[in-house]
DNA sequence: AATGAATGAGTTTTCATTCAT
DNA sequence: TATGAATGAAAACTCATTCAT
């Protein structure tokens, strides 16, 4: 999985930068930067093609051009966002220290946790692929890929944690980062109708800090040995 | 449906299957049924009013005569959603036997994936709304009144297995049961990316019941007693 | 030109009234004066039968009971409008004193001007009714007849000036009577493009005031015997 | 009456060209000379889009890419509307030579007169703008600008006439104005309903030049010195 | 007479995509 | 390649009118 640098831009979203003489391959960026935008706060039939130039300050015929059409920038957003995530998740491996495995483990939930409320767009943008029911993953090695890393690292704290008895045996590593994904993910993506359903305000920061140290406890909870 | 047989007087048309006649009161119980399948499987956005229309053999206008509009028609379908749901849930509780908390427990999890199980529609009506933010949710204590007797229930499991040791101490119901919601819906919600993360196949039948038992497993796990 | 006491309602315009249990004739009246206003501010194309009946209060379905559609609707609020018209004539005339030409001039003109004032309405549907080619004048004489004592008296005002010497000889009368219509209907029908052609607010009570005074004198020197 | 270039269009309604083939920029003005037949003779609610599109041989989107929609469209044509009145008089007013203010007065107030009578469709504009409040009017100096040239010569001559004897003193040249255009344009406006009235037939060649007579002869009449 | 529902043609507007310069 | 215009299909929504009770 390479990494091409001139897409991590995003000028029009996180930061203004002056037009400048030098426009090559700055429209295919910009526009992987403002459908990122769109097609999460949108989803895919919501977005219009024509607001993406427009906000991305190019030409429509930009988009046919770099990807195709709408499908295809759809695509290129999508992998662009787990390339992403491959990123995030290879760096966070190899910054941790050796430590206990119910320390990484603690510290791996949150940190998946952080990640989905930073990147809340990264969570429209996969529920909404899964509601298409996957027609545009093409590459599904790129998502596998994606998460790797973590999964990994997850089954080698795990395998650890259950040597020096601080987990419980035969937990699978794959079910367990499912675990972590959707209680992390689920939050992010349904606060709306579970701040109706539990009469609380899940947009206020205090209730994500709460959420966020019940899931680490919870979650370390479950896999404590007997 | 019942037929007023003497208004039947006269020739009737052949081979046509008359689409006419007694359609009083029927469109609008039609449309929601039609409306949750069609806004479910291609979103708010996705999805078109004609066909809504067509399928359920009445006249476009029928829409916008009963529910004023898409918006409204969508709204119509969550709330009827929400309707079943607290029915649903309603039923369950009443239908539950006094048991020790924790078959209480694993047989209130099982339920609601069981739920999610048969009625996926609704899960993506759900998420749909909080895409859209919750704009459609006009009365919040419709949500929290279907999902009340579970989440009572639920308190009162947690309360009896406080006392008799099975659980832990002063865990909060709501989170749990937010627990709950997010591993058994997420399951169904990202199936397809998360079969791609891991290389598994979460629409066949026997990892759904491996899930399910995972889910099940781990939860009661989370809230034993030290 | 006989009148039906019974069109000469206008509750939900004109004044609010309790519902009461004899609703005979009401709904034909109800839907006169909403039609009128509706007609009148909006055109006869912009016009919704639904909204008539709406504000009216009643079922759509008096409409076509009462006056066969929207076309026949807009003629008899026409028809009403004109026979409001004659019946205020036939008092006008009726209830002036004798006075000298250029008094009673004067005040006909006023007269003119102060009936647009008070309803634009009828401004508005003469104009529309204009602009479809008069296709719902069904029967002309009602509108000649609505202006006759107007007309009628005019010319006698006329004649008596020209005998005295107040007024110059030989100007038809129905052409001073189109002038003074023009004047002073234009006045109301304009407003709007007449205030940015000059720069004024013709909206205002003093210019109102200030244009009324300016028309009586200009009609009256425009008549004088030289 | 010179005619703007540019705005000399109207292959459309003035013959029949083959639709195709080279359309670059000829839809605007198409749409605009189309627009002005339909909305004068249809008001604005009783425009279609689709037929202004069909007659102008454009595509029904080219409406919404020049124009942004219905009102931009008539928006459009009013303000064309305008440039042209504007142009006309300008050239009116050059082209007038020196003479004595009753003669120029009597000349001006015939070419109004003739204005309207030549551009009826300006008249159905006008008027259906303020049947609309003047809602489209979004700069208001291009009525006034429009406006002005004659507005100006007027209040000249007017002035000289006060000077040399033939006009009356201190009469408001924007009153004037005002009556002149008042009793020129009400004349087309209103001439199904003043035929009624009157008894007469104010769609005849005769009638008009009689009232056209009548109107000049007044209205100089109306401002003699006494 | 009154009412809610139904009808079907139509009306504005939108959209992804392509063309011509 | 960049850009404004063009395209045609379709989308949401509206309307006057009629039906059935």
């Amino acid at each position: 999985m390479t990494k091409n640098p001139s897409s991590d831009h995003g000028s029009p979203v996180e930061g203004e930068e002056p037009p400048r003489a030098n426009n090559r391959g700055k429209a295919r960026g910009n526009l992987l930067a403002v459908a990122r935008a769109e097609f999460s706060s949108k989803g895919f039939a919501g977005t219009r093609v024509d607001e993406i130039a427009a906000v991305a300050g190019v030409n429509k015929q930009a988009i046919y051009h770099h990807f195709g059409g709408k499908d295809g920038l759809f695509r290129a957003t999508l992998e662009a966002g787990y390339e992403r995530v491959f990123l995030t998740n290879q760096a966070y491996v190899a910054s941790e220290k050796p430590q206990e495995p119910i320390k990484a483990l603690q510290h791996l939930i949150g940190h998946v946790f952080d990640r989905f409320h930073l990147h809340p767009e990264m969570v429209e943008l996969v529920l909404e692929e899964n509601r298409q029911k996957g027609r545009h993953i093409a590459n599904k090695n790129l998502i596998e890929d994606a998460h790797r890393p973590l999964v990994v690292y997850l089954a080698e704290v795990l395998k650890r944690g259950e040597r020096d008895g601080s987990f419980a045996q035969g937990v699978s590593a794959k079910q367990v980062f499912f675990d972590i994904v959707s209680l992390c993910m689920f939050y992010f993506a349904n606060r709306y109708t579970m701040s109706a359903s539990l009469g609380l305000d899940f947009l206020s920061a205090a209730s994500t800090r709460t959420r966020r140290a019940h899931i680490v406890k919870q979650l370390i909870r479950s896999l404590r040995a007997d």
